[in-house]
DNA sequence: TTGAAAGCGCTAACAT
DNA sequence: ATGTTAGCGCTTTCAA
């Protein structure tokens, strides 16, 4: 069998099938007409001559790819990831291919990421934006390439329509489960306020004890960088620093593995010295001992949405309002009532 | 400011610089010799227009597209999205980018998956094959598009080189360390057998047993579909059936995740009444109580090793020789030695 | 029903 | 140094 030196072209089913070319895109295409015998003979020589449509130049030509840029943090995380499932399942479904990069909260990289995506000329963009520039995505919008948000926003940006979580409820639900469970004094763990969700958590922690009549305790509150290192430092200088605590939220998976690892690093039992809670769902909270209760994001839909959004749904993409999916309370084994409660275990002394 | 209704082409700029379509060309892609002042000139009507580049066109007539298509079972999966992110830094420099379809182990959409490739051009294809079919990956080396497997290997096949990790080498390092705590009887929960990953641990298991002149008991050693429902059965079955293993190697994260949870269900201390092992490292391991100790896979740079092999290696490609990484051992506090030896803590009776 | 031809945006060979 | 032009593979009028 020889290589192929050259891949097999329209013209050359044509030539072969001894018909013109229009006929064998026709007939491939399954557009106009074409008499049985010719169909037959055309669909006989592409598949003896193995013929593979470049979509190249039919990309060309139609002035529409069929692609979409999907642009994340970083792939390895497990909410990204589960994001990225769902685009990918709506994206087949829709016929479309997905381009992906990750740009690692680096504004420049993201960037280059959808500079790269436009030249690409997909049909359009979805993002888990970082922390970046307001200006990327002006431009985007200006160019007249369509976009989405997904699980994240951009502060001060109209134009851009969003899928998220709804953060705010999503918090309330657990904070109101933890002062419901008699605990007066609950760290939190949050993240930036560059980015919508951390502030968007920060503030619905802050509202809901608020609301509940629980005073706020800045001294409480501690952010961390989106490293394992800065959360892990935030942790368990929270830990140390307040004794008194009796219940923390992580508003991250990042930032409960970090709590997780600080309790047991100081040997604090969970829940019976401390309640630990965290947003975003994931594999290990389940292993976790206990079970980690949590509040979960509907990653896959957030991203299947997105895409649906993107594609399906110009007239609403338009509007930009956002789109919000409900999250909800998982309730393992991590939190119980604050130890000297009634019904609580207890309590050891604890050895710091 | 105005909609654009068209995307501003190399003509625009040529037609407004008042220069050719050519000097265009030259100036924005840095060939050719381009007197200074044009050149100023280019850049600005092409920074004024907003022009960017259709990738395209461009791609059309160079006949490369500068994409490298990537093939997997799950982005989910953590050792998918760890080889992914490996894929991506390697392919970002080198200037490429990754359209990236999931395949969830069948071998129709794994089939439409790559065609798709095939059709879009992209410069070559890295795949995590499934148990899927060899036919596909005949035909893809017959048309001549550059492929390697990444992290498993399609059995039977000439031609298409891989990036492995060393399979066997990891399953025998584990089992010695169990055998040198003084197991004799392990359980191995394995994987399929039509993936050459679960067959080369399987065999690894027996093989390794056999050397260190430990009997093969075959009662010990069960399989599971990639379930979590199936891998919970597996194990928990083993567990009930055979209540004197004193270890268990589990082939693969999920299965590993089913042995702790059926251990933990059944009540089984670990490691005192059974020590887990398990191949491939995942952040749970770590949270998990005790710590699991694991073989650990390079994934990422299974990942970035394969796409450097695909897009600048063409002559060791072409011998399609397997490039083999080793994998590391990471003990942490799950095995210990089995229950009634010399140094393991007193055996509680066990209820079932 | 079918074929010829224009043209999508780009690069490179060729001419000037 | 720069412009003209052919053509990458395809779809789609427009004629026949």
């Amino acid at each position: 069998m020889p290589i192929s030196r050259r891949a097999v072209t329209i013209k050359d089913v044509a030539a072969t099938a001894g018909v013109g070319v229009a006929t064998v895109s026709r007939v491939l295409s399954g557009t106009g007409s074409v008499s049985a015998a010719t169909r037959d003979r055309v669909l006989a020589t592409a598949r003896e001559l193995d013929y593979r449509p470049s979509a190249l130049g039919r990309s060309l030509k139609l002035q529409r790819t069929g692609s979409i840029g999907l642009l994340i943090p970083d792939i390895t995380d497990p909410f990204c990831a589960e994001l990225t499932a769902g685009v990918l399942d709506c994206a087949r479904t829709l016929g479309e291919y997905v381009i992906i990069d990750a740009a690692h909260d680096d504004p420049v990289r993201e960037a280059e990421i959808i500079d790269r995506f436009v030249e690409q000329r997909v049909d359009g963009i979805i993002a888990i934006p970082g922390s970046g520039d307001i200006a990327t995505w002006e431009a985007v919008a200006r160019i007249g390439v369509a976009a989405v948000f997904a699980g994240r926003t951009v502060e001060g940006l109209i134009g851009v329509p969003s899928v998220v979580a709804d953060e705010r409820a999503g918090v309330r639900s657990v904070v109101e489960y933890l002062v419901g469970l008699g605990h007066r004094r609950i760290g939190f763990l949050g993240g930036r306020l560059s980015v919508t969700t951390g502030r968007d958590r920060e503030e619905a922690f802050r509202g809901t004890l608020t609301d509940l009549g629980v005073p706020v305790d800045e001294a409480l509150i501690v952010r961390a960088r989106p490293t394992a290192d800065s959360a892990y430092a935030a942790a368990a200088s929270l830990f140390q620093r307040r004794s008194d605590v009796t219940a923390v939220l992580a508003a991250g998976h990042l930032l409960g593995e970090a709590a997780v690892l600080a309790a047991r690093e100081l040997t604090l039992r969970v829940p019976a010295d401390v309640s630990i809670a965290m947003v975003d769902d994931v594999p290990w909270a389940e292993l976790c001992e206990p079970p980690l209760t949590v509040v979960a994001r509907p990653a896959r839909d957030l991203g299947y949405r997105a895409a649906e959004l993107l594609l399906r749904d110009p007239a609403r993409r338009e509007r930009g309002r956002p789109v919000v999916l409900p999250t909800e309370l998982v309730v393992r084994g991590s939190c119980g009532p604050p130890a000297g409660m009634p019904g609580s275990s207890a309590r050891s002394s604890r050895t710091r």
